[in-house]
DNA sequence: CATCAGAATGTAATATTATAACCTAAACTG
DNA sequence: CAGTTTAGGTTATAATATTACATTCTGATG
């Protein structure tokens, strides 16, 4: 895992980068990292919680851009694409991803009291992908793990 | 895993024999499996692909039983609550338990394809809990793991 | 049996999340 | 510049899920 996001940490940092390889990812790609997706991605990682296509809204509202859902799910689906954020089916929310630009399977640690969350390293995970196409034959694509539970603070908290 | 899915089998024997578990598991915990939960859980084993809350309405309309949005949400949290359901997120769907009664950190595949799941051993996912656990200090309550693909039969037929 | 409390269900309305369809504008391509 | 592709605007609607409140059923108790 590339950080933990329960210790205290430059967030602007995190933002910086996400919105840097973002760059890199689009200039690589040839495809355009324009004004409402950058925007969309920078709100995306405001914080390290998950957010809901529809809290998008009215922030892009405020800042003058078009504010309907098809222009967030476009955005949104266009850093899907680009493994720039990830969506936590769960929660029907999306988060930025800590490491993209190589597709990778998915893994998420969720608080469900403050909602924080944490990306883990998911390459044990690999190991059930490839028992499942052994004994099964399947071919697998794609493959998301959540977990939930309590973080430090909330259970402390509690 | 209990089961290959992708096998020929005996459905019938999968459904009364998730209803007989589920008759079990509700005397066990002094609840009641009432007519529409019943219900619901066949309809949920009526195949081995996760159903959409709405697409079980019509079939209890026809059936006379009442049939209303909450109606068969409250079922289906009810077969959620028991371990008698998992829902798959990534579908908005609900499908079976192959071994209900204990909690278990829950793994399905899924084809993309025809929509058959199958649910895995999710043993090795313990690990990453565990890990996440020791290295962030959270704690991990449940879990699920979604793998998408192509089932035997999808890749044959592409 | 009569009564009561809790559990389950009925019903109407509404909230939340996501997509379809069709049109316009901007950006590359040669 | 003309033609093509890509992106965005707009309206409407689909799909999924929940709230709130009234009613009925069930099992327990006196
Ligand atoms: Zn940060
Ligand atoms: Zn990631
Ligand atoms: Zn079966
Ligand atoms: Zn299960």
């Amino acid at each position: 895992m590339t950080q933990n996001v329960y210790k205290s940490h430059d967030h602007h940092a995190c933002i910086d980068s996400a919105v840097a390889e973002a760059r890199r990812l689009c200039d690589e790609k040839g495809v355009r990292l324009t004004p409402v997706r950058q925007r969309v991605l920078e709100l995306v990682w405001d914080n390290h919680k998950p957010v809901g296509a529809y809290d998008l809204l009215p922030k892009l509202a405020e800042e003058g851009f078009n504010s309907a859902p098809p222009t967030v799910y476009r955005a949104l689906d266009f850093l899907l694409d680009l493994g720039l954020v990830h969506r936590i089916n769960s929660l029907n929310a999306f988060i930025g991803c800590n490491h993209p630009g190589h597709s990778h399977p998915t893994c998420f640690f969720v608080c469900r009291e403050c909602g924080m969350a944490q990306e883990l390293d998911a390459t044990p995970l690999n190991e059930i992908a490839r028992q499942a196409e052994q004994q099964l034959g399947v071919r697998v694509e794609q493959q998301m793990t959540e977990l939930m539970g309590l973080c430090p603070r909330c259970q402390k908290a509690s």
